[in-house]
Parts: structure tokens; sequence; C-alpha cells
DNA sequence: TAATAGTACTTGGCCATACATAGTACTTTA
DNA sequence: TAAAGTACTATGTATGGCCAAGTACTATTA
């Protein structure tokens, strides 16, 4: 039981919610996410992105379209599904309870910075 | 992939901070916990909660002792150990950062309610 | 006193996800 | 043709929340 290792637990599903919002914002493929969660310091590797897109993809919440690359090997290029532009709303729900939630119970005083 | 599912997998990690959290403001047991994590509507069920104390006793984190109870079996007082309040506030930056990082991504701006 | 209900805690098995690691396949460059 | 870079795939592990059933103690009541 270390911090590291409740990083990762704390990242548990919030990272999928993450990653709808950004394909929500646009085509894109995996090394541009990548990119933008490692911007937002959300650390993640490629064995967890990728299993996950085809997480969402067989559960019918994205879909994507092969795209050849100029350097490099075709890429799969995401967007939102109807289904998946459902289901991020929930997430989203989901998530301002959970925060609104931890907050009660830490007592932060909600003058947030 | 539903959302229920979601739900329990945001739990993850975030429970045990919030749980030391309330751990950290005296003396409870588990059933005070229930309550608090019941009413910010932190649903947790038994299955959940006493498997995460014992845990939290291994590791250190907690230490209890035994009180009997005038209505019912004898309960254990949970209290946070020095090693316990060192690692919740590790955990407090960690779930600031992970806030942080999640809005930064859905862009939300930050003039928060 | 024996049966019932309520409270507190325990245990074993299941499932989903993040990760490490190694590997495949395609393109460009030297 | 070999090497390097890019994009995606596959397998196995660990963790934690949950379900469900069970144990143990106390108080109530017939």
């Amino acid at each position: 039981m270390n911090l590291e290792n409740t990083q990762v637990q704390m990242r548990k599903g919030i990272l999928e919610y993450c990653i709808l919002h950004i394909i929500s914002r646009g085509e894109v493929y995996a090394s541009d996410m990548l990119e933008e969660l490692t911007a937002a310091r959300m650390i993640v590797v490629e064995g967890t992105l990728y299993p996950l897109l085809t997480r969402l993809k067989n559960a019918g919440l994205v879909e994507y379209k092969w795209v050849e690359s100029k350097s490099g090997p075709p890429r799969k290029y995401y967007k939102l599904t109807e289904i998946g532009s459902q289901f991020l709303k929930g997430l989203s729900d989901t998530w301002e309870e959970l925060v609104q939630s931890t907050d009660q119970i830490t007592q932060k005083s909600k003058t947030i910075v």
C-alpha cells in the first residue's frame, strides 16, 4: 500500500471519462490523446490506452476509420458515436457527483484556489 | 460497459481517501463511517468497507481498540496512526492533482458553483 | 429458558481495469 | 537491405469494489 499504487487506483474509470471527452472534441488518434493526457499530467502509457480504446469501440461508444500517414503506418482516427455521446453525458454527472461527495467528506471549503 | 460499472470503477482508491479523512477527525467505528458516507451520497456497502479497514490496519495506517457496546457486540474504534496521517497528506495531493487534470481535459471553467 | 431480531464484523469468490512487457506491421532513411 | 521510427496488438499480473453467505454477541419476548 503505497502512494504510487493509490494514484493508479484513483485513475481507474476516470481515464475512460477523460478519453471520451478528448474524442468528443474531434477526430483524433492514439498519439494525439497520449499527448493531451500527458500535457494534463494524467500519465498514461500505451499498454493502457490501446486496450481502453478497443473496449470503447467494442461497446459501440466510439468508431474509427483508417487514415494513411505520411510518416509511418496508417492510423485509427476515432470519433464518438451517438451512444458514446449519451454515455459521456452520464459519466459527467457521475464524476461531478463523486467530486461533490468527496469535497463534502474532506470538508474542503468551496472557495476554490 | 454501463454507467453503474463505471461508477464502481471511479470509486476505486477514492474511497480509501475518504475513509482516512473520516477517521482523521476522531475515533469512529464502521457504522459511523457508513452513515457519513451515505449522507454524502458516496454509496458503500459492508463488504467494501470492512475489507478496506482491514487493509488499512495491516498497512499500519490505522489502529483500533475494542469498545463494548450497550446494544450489541463490541465495536472496533479506529484512529489514524502517524504513518496514516502522513499517507493522508500524500493522498490529498494526489486527489487535488487528479481533479485538476480532469478539469483541464474536460475544459471546465474554474469558476466553480 | 428458548426463539427471534438486531448489530458488528468476517470471509471467499467474482469482475473490471491499469499496467508491464513483448511483439507485429508498416514506412522512411541511410 | 538494414536500421530506426511510428502505430497498433496481445498476454499476463495485481488491485480493489462488490456480492453473498456466515459468525458472534446482545436484547427482547413468548
